[in-house]
DNA sequence: ATAATTTCTTAATCTAGTTCAAGTCCTCCG
DNA sequence: CGGAGGACTTGAACTAGATTAAGAAATTAT
């Protein structure tokens, strides 16, 4: 069952970027879907249409991409205050070719396309915030990508821990590995090497 | 000497998502910093402050990034229609990291950070366009880090070829390689082999 | 506790892609 | 026209990281 989660924390996210009166506040949680999801489940799943996007109250998951040869690439690991889910199947509303699961306990609030739409239709307020949301997630990405070309997997790695030192310690080698684009034994000897 | 640059292109661009009135063009069109970059030309330089958001209105430009050991990785082709330069310098309005270079006469518009900023607080409907423009590219900069992870070179190559299929033939095969993520010399062999 | 399953490590072998170095082809320019 | 510099190719030697396989450690279930 899922019991209520305490909207508060996103709340204080958008009021970073947009000032909101109570009407918005309301109506905005209104449409906010609460979810608990224990270790190991799945709240979008491949093949599926994404069921919105997904806002991190506590908690971390991750999403990932699975190919041809059954092998598993992380694309995002998601803590507090973080959105996730494939927003291509939530843009498009086709099958996801992503799955999202929870490395931890975790609550998420997740806001469906429909919702989305209305909410922005009402209060066109809220896509400055998204815009500002995207903007800033784009330039995260394009880092990454450059990251993965001009440096070595042993330095990103040491970047990795850095950015996520919370994680590290509780997020499986493999899946870490999987971000980072190497195989888990490659991290496995990156680690002996450090210590 | 910077002539106009003729607007009816990006305006159908904005038009395709948020209906425009004429108050809206004329200011949005004002803002605009036409400009005409000849092959080889530079819109924005490593270390210097983001001069603005470019939008490409005819011809080729590629963002790249130097890194310590004097490589060059190309992070973006932007033919006519794309938007590019340097999101981060250009949100924090700090140095970039990036250079944008001309890869043929192009003519493009500038819109500066100021100015944009007072696009979106005097017309909000301008914040939908870009939210909009920023999630699409999220979409296929997410996409581009899953193909670098879990498909060969040759394979990037063929897919870039589909989709870039103009600039093959006259970008040189050194900035393809960058943007490939490998070496020139391998892009060599990996053309020979198909040949 | 013990079995079962998954995660992590280690080592040997292998390969996609790099590096270096030399040579060819083009293009532009005096 | 010749030559100077950049762009592309080719090949040999090398290396970061993959693959395979096996064992150790840690979790989870029974």
């Amino acid at each position: 069952m899922n019991f209520t989660v305490d909207p508060s924390n996103i709340i204080s996210s958008v009021s970073k970027y947009v000032p909101l009166k109570d009407v918005e506040i309301l109506y905005f949680t209104s449409l906010l879907l609460p979810l608990k999801v224990r270790q190991g489940e799945f709240t979008e799943r491949t093949g599926t249409i994404s069921k919105g996007m997904i806002y991190v109250n506590s908690g971390c998951l991750m999403t990932y991409f699975t190919n041809k040869q059954a092998t598993d690439h992380v694309i995002q690991f998601a803590t507090a205050g973080w959105w996730t889910g494939d927003l291509h199947s939530f843009t498009s509303q086709t099958p996801s070719i992503y799955s999202t699961k929870a490395l931890a306990y975790s609550e998420v609030l997740l806001l469906p396309k429909n919702d989305m739409d209305q909410l922005l239709e009402r209060f066109p307020k809220f896509e400055r915030y998204f815009r500002i949301i995207f903007q800033n997630s784009l330039v995260t990405h394009q880092h990454r990508i450059i990251q993965n070309f001009s440096v070595d997997a042993e330095e990103r790695y040491l970047e990795f821990q850095k950015k996520y030192s919370t994680l590290v310690q509780y997020v499986p080698l493999k899946y870490i590995a999987s971000y980072l684009g190497i195989t888990p034994e490659f991290l496995s000897k990156i680690r002996r090497r450090q210590s």
